[in-house]
DNA sequence: AGCACCACCTGTGGGC
DNA sequence: TGCCCACAGGTGGTGC
């Protein structure tokens, strides 16, 4: 479900809201969802702790406590939100609650069980255990420069395959990389090698367009995200391509899917090259 | 190194 | 109309 602006649209409602919040012990109906430490320490060690600030890297939105960092990954269908009172929560879906000491309660729903929690003792631990394979947040930590300096060091790869490779830069997912190579005018198949530098450069600046753009209007709702209040995203209805198999781009081509790195893949036949 | 494939889960929608 | 299966915003492991 969220790539990088989703997230961090979540990340900008939720951090006021759960600033100096102390967590009370939290209730599990599905353990698995913790993925470090274990489903008794999480309990037993979340509950005293309390909020200082969020962050995010890639998709991870990262909750920093007084001692430690509480970090979530949504996956595909993950959801977050926030409830002011302690009234019971109508979800089939909801996977785990943390309520605070003052009623109100972040609670984790999650449809396909995909998503995952992490409590660690700091840095040094996050970094060892969560975010091994992680690199640099694609929106935050990269300047054209940079960007350009890992794309020669990966020559051999497709373009599509590489920008969903969270390690290679983290935060592009499915829908936000099709927007991307279509607002640039390159084709999702293409290897890095055959990229002239204003290529290049012009992939960069679609990139930021497309998150930054994701983000201003709210995330992309294709069928399941919700923000933290409950509330559907409105990038959807601004797609180019995602999910338009069949329709007319506006250069008159019709939109063709296929299938690149494993995944749906949406472009416009003539405007992508 | 890069890629294809499967696994993890549950739901849905398109095609027959 | 009803059934079935391919596919869905992600990632980790395996094996070529």
């Amino acid at each position: 479900m969220p790539e990088l602006p989703e997230v961090e649209v979540i990340r900008r409602e939720l951090e006021p809201l759960l600033i100096n919040k102390i967590f009370d012990a939290p209730v599990l109906h599905i353990p698995r969802t913790i993925a470090h430490p274990t489903p008794e320490l999480f309990a037993a060690n979340l509950a005293g702790r309390a909020v200082k600030n969020i962050m995010r890297r890639g998709k991870y939105l990262l909750i920093n406590l007084d001692r430690g960092i509480l970090a979530v990954h949504l996956r595909m269908t993950g959801n977050l939100f926030y409830a002011k009172d302690g009234m019971p929560v109508e979800d089939r879906f909801l996977r785990l609650s943390l309520p605070f000491n003052d009623g109100s309660a972040l609670h984790f729903s999650d449809m396909r069980r995909f998503g995952r929690l992490w409590l660690v003792d700091d840095y040094y631990q996050l970094q060892s255990i969560v975010l091994k394979r992680v690199g640099p947040d694609i929106l935050n930590d990269l300047c054209c420069e940079d960007f350009m300096q890992l794309l020669a060091r990966k020559e051999k790869s497709r373009l599509k395959a590489l920008l969903l490779d969270q390690g290679f830069a983290a935060g592009m997912g499915n829908i936000y990389t099709d927007e991307c190579l279509f607002r640039c005018g390159i084709h999702p198949d293409r290897q890095v090698k055959s990229l002239s530098r204003d290529d290049m450069e012009k992939l960069f600046q679609s990139i930021r367009e497309v998150l930054s753009d994701g983000i201003k209007y709210g995330g992309t709702t294709f069928r399941d995200y919700r923000n933290a209040s409950g509330a559907l995203g409105d990038f959807q209805s601004r797609l180019a391509v995602y999910g338009r198999k069949n329709e007319q781009c506006r250069c008159g081509a019709a939109i063709e899917k296929t299938k690149i790195a494993g995944r749906g893949t949406y472009y416009c036949p003539r405007c992508q090259k």
